[in-house]
DNA sequence: AAATCGTGGTC
DNA sequence: TGACCAAGATT
């Protein structure tokens, strides 16, 4: 029998789905790698999210900043803005450190091994991985999501993760080919993607059919197994959206870790069982019939919305005024988007 | 080393 | 509606 990755191989040369970063395997075959820079951008921006909520992020980054040092000289606050809706926003800050940290340290250059990368500021072991066999076709190990899944069928692992991943990530080291390491690291997760999915997998029309564990045993839809998780708590909280008689919002740019951190929102309370009332200004407040619902990874949120309209000579005691031209949602999070959602339209345009 | 950190889609 | 899931990293 053939070797398992010259299989797998040989189904992406047919079947590798297309991304704007991506170089075919034709191409690639022929000797043409991607863009190190925009293979980096894709890898931090697919991390923990899909391939379609990434593509217009991907084109946005790469019209705005077409290289590492546009980037790394960009401005704080508009990386930030547009990144917003993406999620994880740890990630927007790390990925200008990490551009900062290349300019300033490695002469613009990415760093072309795996150990050097992954002292880079927001990449980890699948990134350091991602980025060394995609962009420079070293043989490294890429274990994502995909792979997990697609090793415990293959072998019919049972134990559950996470406590099985340096298993799961030895099986993979084990079928990494020398050769065309990139094809290969994109080929799993293909293959993760659209064939050996976390239910109905299509078994009948896998490449890995035959040498498959779980598909033999009828265990391959099961698994992998993971440890069960708590279930999601209910935290509430006070917004608070202030209109100014010239148009001007009131706005804070939150602290630069936590929950949202470097991004835009509104001034508020903290997020609890029982929110303590924390207003910006010493005025009237309305509050909205309807409140803002959000849910996070780890809690849902429901926010009361209370609005005020104030004159030019009052000074907020949290938050800054952000003129209205100088104002757009899109730079908010989705949590603080809803609230805008909802109250915007209940204050007067100047 | 278990918790934290977003969002949108799906079932 | 709610739980799960998606090319994880950081602390």
């Amino acid at each position: 029998m053939r070797d398992l990755s010259l299989q797998l191989l040989d189904w992406y040369d047919v079947h590798a789905r297309a991304m704007p970063w991506r170089v075919p395997p034709d191409a690639r075959k022929a000797g043409t790698l991607p863009n190190p820079y925009a293979v980096w951008m894709s890898e931090v921006m697919l991390q923990q999210t899909t391939v379609a909520a990434v593509h217009e992020y991907h084109n946005k980054f790469m019209s705005l900043w077409p290289t590492v040092h546009k980037l790394a000289a960009a401005e704080d606050a508009d990386v930030m803005a547009a990144w917003a809706g993406l999620g994880y926003y740890a990630r927007a800050r790390n990925l200008l450190k990490c551009a900062r940290t290349v300019v300033d340290n490695h002469d613009g250059v990415f760093p072309q091994n795996y150990e050097t990368l992954l002292m880079l500021p927001g990449i980890g072991p699948y990134t350091a991985a991602a980025i060394s066999s995609i962009a420079f076709d070293l043989p490294e190990t890429v274990v994502d999501g995909n792979v997990e899944r697609v090793m415990a069928r293959l072998h019919d692992i049972h134990d559950p993760l996470p406590g099985s991943k340096p298993a799961l990530t030895e099986k993979a080291r084990a079928l990494t080919p020398a050769k065309r390491p990139g094809d290969y690291a994109q080929a799993v997760m293909d293959l993760g993607a659209t064939i050996c999915t976390p239910k109905s997998p299509a078994c009948g029309i896998c490449p890995w059919r035959d040498p498959c564990d779980a598909r033999i045993a009828g265990t391959a839809a099961e698994l992998p197994k993971k440890t069960p998780k708590k279930k999601t708590p209910t935290r509430f909280g006070i917004a608070y959206v202030v209109r100014r008689s010239d148009g001007a919002w009131l706005l804070e740019t939150r602290p630069e870790s936590g929950l949202l951190g470097g991004m835009l929102g509104w001034p508020g309370s903290e997020w609890g069982d029982a929110p303590e009332p924390a207003p910006p200004v010493d005025t009237d407040w309305q509050t909205l019939n309807e409140e803002a619902r959000h849910t996070f990874t780890h809690f849902h949120l429901r926010l009361t919305i209370m609005t005020a309209t104030v004159g030019l000579d009052v000074a907020p005691t949290r938050g800054e005024f952000v003129k209205k031209a100088d104002f757009s949602p899109t730079a908010l999070p989705t949590a603080m988007r809803k609230v805008f959602d909802l109250a915007g339209p209940t204050l007067r345009d100047a």
